[in-house]
Order: C-alpha cells, then structure tokens, then sequence
DNA sequence: ATACTAACTAACAACAAATGTCAGTTTACA
DNA sequence: TGTAAACTGACATTTGTTGTTAGTTAGTAT
C-alpha cells in the first residue's frame, strides 16, 4: 500500500470521499507489517475512534483489496489477514503464535514443478510459506 | 493415509473398535486425491451409508488426523481439506474452481530464506502453493 | 452556504465451517 | 452375552464474515 498521504490522493482522484473513518485505517495500515486480522485492525481502529463501526472497517479493507492496495492472506489460521505488502513476497507463519512474517528476497522461479505432475495446471504464482518457530516462541537461551 | 485393510488393522492394534462407520471413511479417503472437505467426505459417506452423522465423521478424521495417517490442508478456500497422502509434497489450487492437486518431487531445501530476513525463524516447513488455472477450467483449444 | 448524496452507524440477522452437548441407542468384541 | 465404546440426532455455540435496513452524518461540488 502506499503511504496514507497518498492513498488519500488516490482516494480523491477516484472520486471516493476522505472520511476520517478511512483516514484512521490508511493510518493503521500504512508500514504495517503483522499481517492483522480484520478485527484486529477494528480494534485498532476504535482506539482512535471508538465510533467506528465494524461494517465500515470490513467495507475499507475490501475497497482497498479491490484497488489492489492490499492484499488478503489466508494462512491457515482461521481468519483472513490483510497486508499492506504489495509487492511479491512470501510468509513465515508461527505454528505457536500464528503470527506472520514477511520473507523478501526468494526466487521463485527456481521453483518448478516438475513436468511430470499436474500436466496442464497453468501456474500464475508461486507461494512459499515456511512453517515453524518464531523467535519470541523459541525456548530463550539456545540459538538454534 | 494407509489403505483401508492397513487401516483396520491399525484400530484393532489400538484398542479402537472396527466399525462400518469408520471403514466407510477409511474406504473413502483410500487413495483419494481430491483433497475433500470434512462435509465433502460426509456427502460421500451419506450415500453408502445414509445413517451416519455428521459428529462421526468429523471426530473420525479428527482422529486419523492425531494418529498421523491424515494430513489437513488450509489452502484459503474457505474450509479445511483432507489429504490422504502424509508424504512431503506440495500442492496446486485452482483460482477458478478451488481444486487441489497434489505435486510432488519438488526440492525445498533450495527454497532458503535469506539470511537477512527473520532473523530467528527456526523454519520447519517449507510449504509451495502453485496458484493458477487448472486444466479443467484452461479455455479450450489452447496449450498455453 | 447549501444541497446532494456518499458514507457511516447501530443493531440485528444470516451465513458457513467447525465443534460441543447430551441423552438415548446401537454394536463390536472380549 | 455383557459392557464400554461408538454412534445418532437434534440442537446450541463459536468465530469470522457479510447482508439488511433505516436513520444520521458529513465531504464535496456548486
């Protein structure tokens, strides 16, 4: 996502109002990187502006995916996690926690399928998704 | 998952009681590689067996799940999957119809996180989602 | 400044997936 | 054959999400 100044401006050229509503969420999403929860982002949301109203959350978030402004993330741990992160990467996920983390940097095109499998399956993306322990989840004290 | 036979056997080592109920899911989830949902398997359980409920099919998959002869699969298309085959492997989803397909001899241990990134994820999973359009819903006549 | 209308709120209903409850019945197996 | 395990069935619950509706607020163009 871009940054709340300029979703704003993007917001205006679209012809959609600057609400204060949608202000506080490109607030909280802006340079956020723990993949939250719709309702984590309600919760969030109602620190600054206790008025909110679930609906108009779920409403933001939506228009905001469908400006491909942000991304949904289904990772397995029961609810959809929205992330700011537009750009090709990948996720650890935390069999402990659940929380999730970004990896950038991983060449997927070195990840092939062989031929020999799904023979007409036309891959558009590639997802990594590594599973394990996170570091505030690790026994303190061993470095791995 | 074992085949139906080794599965039998498997609950008579452990105390567990052979019933019709269970050797109908067993006999179902032999060799299937459709990747089923919990109600998809209780559809097909209905109709050799019309009487069975609901309750049973969930807490027999929940325990071939414990005994590790059943893997489940949260892919993002809204529920849990079941797969039969607890051989590492990967797998393909269809963004069109939301089909799984299993794809395996793919090396993970090339997929490595960066070293820069997560510093202190002890990975234990590498896990490849192929996202695309399976063959079934590939537009006729083209071969990609 | 005003009017138009998009946007928001609030409270509730509905949905799907999964699980829990629990009393009564069946049945696998020792 | 006895008995504990397993199953049924109908219903309730939980969680995440979306829809409804009607009334209110407020951003923006003029």
């Amino acid at each position: 996502m871009r940054t709340a100044a300029e979703m704003t401006e993007l917001y205006r050229q679209k012809g959609l109002k600057i609400t204060p509503q949608r202000q506080c969420i490109f607030g909280i999403l802006e340079a956020n990187t723990t993949h939250p929860t719709a309702d984590a982002i309600y919760e969030s949301a109602l620190e600054t502006m206790p008025s909110i109203s679930r609906k108009t959350v779920y409403t933001v978030l939506h228009e905001l995916n469908e400006l491909g402004e942000l991304l949904t993330l289904d990772v397995g741990t029961g609810s959809l996690r929205f992330d700011p992160n537009v750009e090709r990467h990948h996720h650890t996920v935390c069999r402990k926690c659940g929380s999730v983390g970004d990896v950038r940097g991983i060449d997927t095109a070195r990840v092939r399928m062989p031929a020999s499998e799904q023979v007409g399956f036309e891959v558009e993306e590639t997802e990594v998704i590594f599973r394990g322990i996170c570091k505030l989840c690790r026994p303190k004290g061993r470095k791995s």
